[in-house]
RNA sequence: GCCGAGGUGGCGGAACUGGCAGACGCGUAUGCCUUAGGAGCAUAUGCCCUUGUGGUGUGAGGGUUCAAAUCCCUCCCUCGGCACCA
């Protein structure tokens, strides 16, 4: 019988969504398993095979854990705010809604085609306002709690986007979307406290189970020290520095203030003209700029100021440099040349003292020793290690009002509002008499106005500004005459908290049921690409754990374990991408050579996290097993197998389950395959249960082609609601292993021995053997090893 | 520079707690079938040689061990992230 996927996959796909077979049940007793992929930006091209890799490996997970009697929850939406949709629109005038849900309909039919099972009475959409009014709901919850404020700051602004950026979304000095080089521009922005989360997103990494490398990437994002702040005096005025070092105080030769710092134009100070061009030129360089000369530290010294190391009273000499960076720590640090690189090269161009007060063992000369060792030099604090030091140097100056504890962040807080169209507009007005008003609760949504012209404005306005009709409004509170907030929310607003909201998407009265989050929190097994280490993973976390605070969420977080998806390459070894014209869209393979060769392949191609190029040939090898085993099980016609046949099968069925639960996805493709080729010699010797084994445990990678050969051979109902197989491990038990027998660690010769053969027999038996002879004979045998139904290593001299 | 992951045939990759390296697939070669094949089937396939009961082999070098892809040390390279964070 041929093999027909084309009939096949129309037929089941149609069955499954007739049947309802994807729907989660509510009501059912047994355990939850929330199993989720990062949902997509529907955008125009659809998805291609890269994409469908993570859902396919979700789908999997979701069938076989359906299978193992899990109450899953499996579903999908789509994060469809943002810039493509919006500057389609501006090109073509047509409006983004429009773009938008046809682009949707369009990736939804690829995805049915590939027979995922998600959930489809649960899809949302973060443009729909019955979903942005909770998005909206969020943020003046975060606004009444102080954790949304608005402030006039310097922040990183994308010229070709026209709108501010985060500073995670700056990556390299360049816009993380356009890749345009990034400047700085001086808006009214709107601003999310997420630093006041900066220890409760460290300490939280502790309890989930997600790779390392994100966690690591997290952790140096938040970059978490901790040290002093010191006061040192210049003239009558004081200037805090921050370190970690303060056992190095003793080397402190000059301090350095970053060229921001206000407190320059309260010095007197005689090159004033020198400071000030300097300080000029280095406000001017670009982020790239700065980031290029690393190597090559500039500075001018304030001439005719001193400032008082406060541990010995030495008077040292203050610059200005721009390696200083203002907004970390005080904006001014304390500089050890002996004993940190960045001063020491300073220290070096401008011939400043360079003074060693610890010692170590891995010190060398002409450069910094940056490692802790002993103190010297540091008058009564000499003889104590780093550590020590650090903590009495610290305390001494404490004592005197010189100095403080203190921990310092390299995260920053969040700038959360665009300047463009396309996004969640943000709920407050603005009030003469009141100033800032949230806009009241039964109010929202706000919603987005339906506009003709959606061009950024390019002056840190957001095109909203325009619209008289919408921005001028009553004062919720006075009455009196009020504009509404023109800027909207960034793309990842909505998706900080979509996992919550397929929990009960359909809620009018509140964002979610209690009771409903309860039963299915947290999202047990989450699936995307690792490019949202310190996006998307990091503010979601932020959100919850604020969400956790105020009682709305049970979990402190919102996703217990986490995967990554490696990249699919176009088979050119480059990333897949529209430009480069090397996509591969799942329709084309679909169409050539079905959606469960598509599955097993994507799962076959190498280890699930890993980046692998395509190979079309790799897909006709996959393409050729399924043909094999289709018409293997079709042809059968015995009732029983063989011991040897069942005996494979029990193994075959251990191997995958285990395989599975370590989210290893490509050797148990492997394992079917060898099971197929160990058949293909027995035909004759298979029957009906083994392959109907087979068959379960295939479905999850292959549903419509098992739901057809399960059908044909007899089955009313649905492989979908067959249980998971458990191997009988002892069918699996063999009588007879093969030996390995060693000669001085090489292999000499392989012997059929029962199992549980003792090391006597065995050594008995090698030693008789004619091939272990010729290598043994004559020798002196020096040691025997054993491992039991493994191997014997012979020892000579 | 720092942090993380990794380096195994011509290619993608297997290998439990140290115990037969190269499973499975691709590619290649030869043969069969075919009017034809970029289809199908069969067999072979790490490398080397003097073709054996041989040698050698998991980035390089050293070590531990009866035994190392796996453990330890030194170094090299690739990828990802951060990048003057005091």
């Amino acid at each position: 019988m041929e093999y027909n996927f084309k009939e096949i996959e129309k037929k089941w796909q149609d069955y499954w969504e007739k049947n309802n077979s994807y729907k989660t049940k509510e009501d059912s007793n047994s355990p939850k398993f929330y199993v989720l992929d990062m949902f997509p930006y529907p955008s125009g091209e659809g998805i291609h095979v890269g994409h469908l890799k993570g859902y396919v490996a979700t789908d999997i997970v979701a069938r076989m854990k359906r299978a193992q009697g899990f109450n899953v929850l499996h579903p999908i939406g789509w994060d469809a705010f943002g810039l493509p949709a919006e500057n389609y629109a501006i090109k073509h005038g047509i409006h983004p809604e429009i773009t938008t849900a046809k682009n949707i309909s369009n990736i939804k039919r690829q995805m049915k085609s590939a027979g995922l099972s998600y959930d489809w009475e649960r899809e949302l959409n973060t443009t729909d306002p019955e979903y942005y009014k909770w998005t909206q709901w969020i943020f003046l919850k975060l606004f009444e709690n102080g954790l949304a404020y608005k402030k006039l700051l310097p922040i990183n602004w994308c010229p070709s986007c026209k709108t501010g950026l985060a500073n995670e979304e700056v990556v390299d000095g360049k816009c993380e979307r356009c890749g345009t080089e990034t400047g700085k521009k001086d808006i009214d922005q709107w601003v999310l406290k997420i630093t006041d989360y900066a220890d409760k997103l460290l300490e939280g990494l502790d309890d989930i189970d997600w790779p390392e490398k994100i966690k690591e990437m997290q952790k140096n994002w938040i970059g978490r020290s901790e040290g002093w702040e010191i006061k040192f005096s210049i003239g009558s005025k004081e200037i805090s520095v921050f370190t970690t070092r303060a056992d190095t105080l003793f080397g402190c030769t000059y301090l350095v203030i970053a060229p921001e710092h206000p407190l320059i134009n309260e010095l007197e100070f005689k090159n004033k003209e020198e400071v000030l061009e300097y300080i000029d030129r280095a406000k001017n360089k670009s982020e790239r700029e700065r980031i290029s000369e690393v190597k090559d530290k500039t500075g001018v010294e304030l001439k005719g100021i001193k400032a008082i190391n406060p541990v010995n009273g030495k008077e040292i000499a203050v610059f200005v440099a721009d390696y200083v960076l203002y907004h970390y720590g005080t904006g001014a640090v304390m500089a050890v040349p002996a004993h940190d690189i960045r001063d020491f090269e300073f220290a070096q161009k401008y011939d400043l003292e360079i003074i060693e007060v610890i010692n170590g063992k891995n010190k060398k000369e002409g450069t910094a020793f940056i490692e802790d060792g002993t103190l010297f030099n540091s008058g009564d604090f000499d003889g104590l290690n780093s550590e020590e030091a650090r903590e009495k140097i610290g305390e001494f100056l404490r004592k005197k009002g010189k100095a403080e504890k203190k921990i310092n962040y390299k995260l920053r807080d969040w700038v959360f509002s665009r300047q463009r169209y396309w996004g969640e507009p943000i709920p407050i007005i603005h009030c003469e008499k009141c100033g800032m008003v949230v806009v009241p609760e039964n109010e929202l949504p706000v919603k987005l106005p339906y506009v003709e012209k959606y061009q950024p404005t390019g002056t840190g306005e957001s095109p909203l500004a325009a619209i008289s009709e919408w921005v001028n409004v009553k004062c919720p509170e006075c009455g009196g005459e009020a504009k509404r907030e023109t800027n909207t929310m960034p793309q990842w607003a909505g998706s900080c908290w979509y996992y919550l909201r397929y929990l009960d998407n359909n809620n009018n009265k509140e964002i979610f049921d209690k009771g409903k989050e309860k039963k299915w929190m947290p999202v047990d097994l989450y699936v995307g690409g690792a490019e949202h280490a310190v996006l998307h993973l990091l503010y979601s976390r932020f959100w919850h754990k604020f969400m956790y605070d105020l009682g709305i969420v049970s979990t402190k977080e919102p996703f217990y374990s986490l995967r990554n998806v490696g990249l699919i390459m176009a088979p050119d070894g480059q990333k897949m991408s529209k430009s480069k014209g090397n996509v591969i869209p799942p329709d084309i393979i679909i169409d050539e050579f079905g959606a469960d060769t598509l599955r097993c392949y994507e799962m076959f191609m190498g280890p699930f996290d890993q980046s692998i190029g395509w190979n079309p040939q790799g897909v006709k090898g996959v393409y050729r097993f399924l043909i094999k085993l289709w018409e293997i099980f079709s042809e059968c016609q015995n009732e029983k197998s063989s011991k040897e046949v069942i005996a494979e099968t029990h193994k075959l069925n251990k191997k995958v389950s285990e395989d599975l639960s370590k989210m290893k996805f490509n050797t148990p493709i492997a394992f079917f395959m060898e099971f197929m080729n160990f058949i293909s010699e027995r035909k004759e010797e298979l029957g009906k249960e083994e392959i109907k084994r087979v068959l379960v445990l295939l479905s999850p990678f292959a549903p419509h082609l098992c739901e057809d050969l399960w059908e044909k051979m007899g089955n009313k109902t649905s492989i979908m609601i067959e249980k998971w197989p458990k191997p009988d491990l002892n069918l699996i038990k063999e009588e007879t292993v093969s030996l390995v027998v060693q000669v001085n660690g090489k292999v000499r010769e392989k012997m059929d021995i029962n199992v549980g053969t003792s090391k006597e027999d065995a050594e008995k038996m090698a030693k008789e053997n004619e091939r272990v002879k010729k290598w043994v004979d004559g020798k002196e045998i020096v040691e025997v090893f054993f491992v039991q139904d493994k191997l014997i290593n012979i020892v000579i001299k």
